[in-house]
DNA sequence: CCTATTCATTGGCGATGCCAGCGATTGGTA
DNA sequence: TACCAATCGCTGGCATCGCCAATGAATAGG
């Protein structure tokens, strides 16, 4: 019995999607403090990431994959952009679009910003050891695709 | 590998992190939906909790138990109060105090409340084994209570 | 051609979390 | 007793965030 399982409604502490809130919410703060010594907000990150491993996509995409709305991505952008962390390119073939591209500046804040995070979660999950975080993760990541797989069946799949 | 697997940058799934974030959000959604068919949101739920379990309690103490800020704690308690599900006396010893105490409506709201959620969690982690939510509960638990108990240490106990 | 759709962009709305300041009240001290 | 500091609840403001509607440019389909 720790200081504070007295704090805490046991109605409340029992209750997974309680805890998980308030975990999230700590994740949260410590990540995106973390990013924010490179400029970077959690999203920005997320888009670095996609750009860096799918390779060069079309806003509506970037969009799709994150379940961002499309006119954040757009503020977003704007700011990678303007630091020069990504190009935006009208696509020749569909004057619409703007084919993103990470730049060599953005894979190096990229870097970074992985290693950042990579620090951050041992500190963040002190107290478990390396496995029992891992066990967190594939549990929720369980949970996770299971509901993106029904997100899939009831309104078709994104490109 | 499942259609979200190939979705997500891997740099994102493998991040613990982010997959919280992720699962939390969903979470939120959807508890806050189901407690919204009862008029409450997630505080005041948490607020109710709070007076059914350790009795009336002054603002100043709920607002500590809950890391709300007070500010907020106001308005989420004239909701409960014109509803009538909390009952805000002051403290004839101290009259700057208001006593909060869960009124019977309040307590048969709340117990509908827990019900709600009761159903609502075998859903959301619909694809888990009941022992794994807990798992995945007790893992979560542990890193909060780690934390808070830092928290204590820096800032000292409140009341 | 003419219409419908797509894509990026802008702007606004509501909820949330956080912080500063204000009156009323109390406690401590000279 | 008189004064000063601290506490408590309360108000208001600000920044962020997620969500949605509307617009303009460009394309696709009939």
């Amino acid at each position: 019995m720790t200081v504070s399982d007295a704090l805490l409604p046991a109605a409340l502490r029992h209750r997974t999607s309680f805890v998980l809130a308030r975990l999230a919410a700590l994740s949260r703060m410590h990540c995106a403090e973390r990013l924010a010594t490179l400029g970077l907000n959690q999203h920005q990150h997320a888009i670095l990431c996609c750009l860096d491993e799918f390779g060069p996509a079309i806003q509506r995409d970037v969009a799709a994959r994150l379940d961002l709305d499309s006119g954040d991505l757009v503020s977003f952008l704007d700011r990678l952009q303007t630091a020069e962390l990504i190009r935006r390119d009208r696509d020749p073939r569909d004057r619409r679009r703007q084919i993103l591209t990470i730049t060599q500046a953005g894979q190096r804040l990229l870097n970074q910003a992985e290693t950042l995070l990579d620090e951050a979660e041992p500190e963040l999950f002190a107290g478990l050891a390396a496995a029992e975080v891992e066990q967190l993760r594939a549990l929720a990541a369980g949970v996770l695709t299971r509901h993106t797989a029904q997100a899939w069946r009831h309104q078709g799949a994104p490109a």
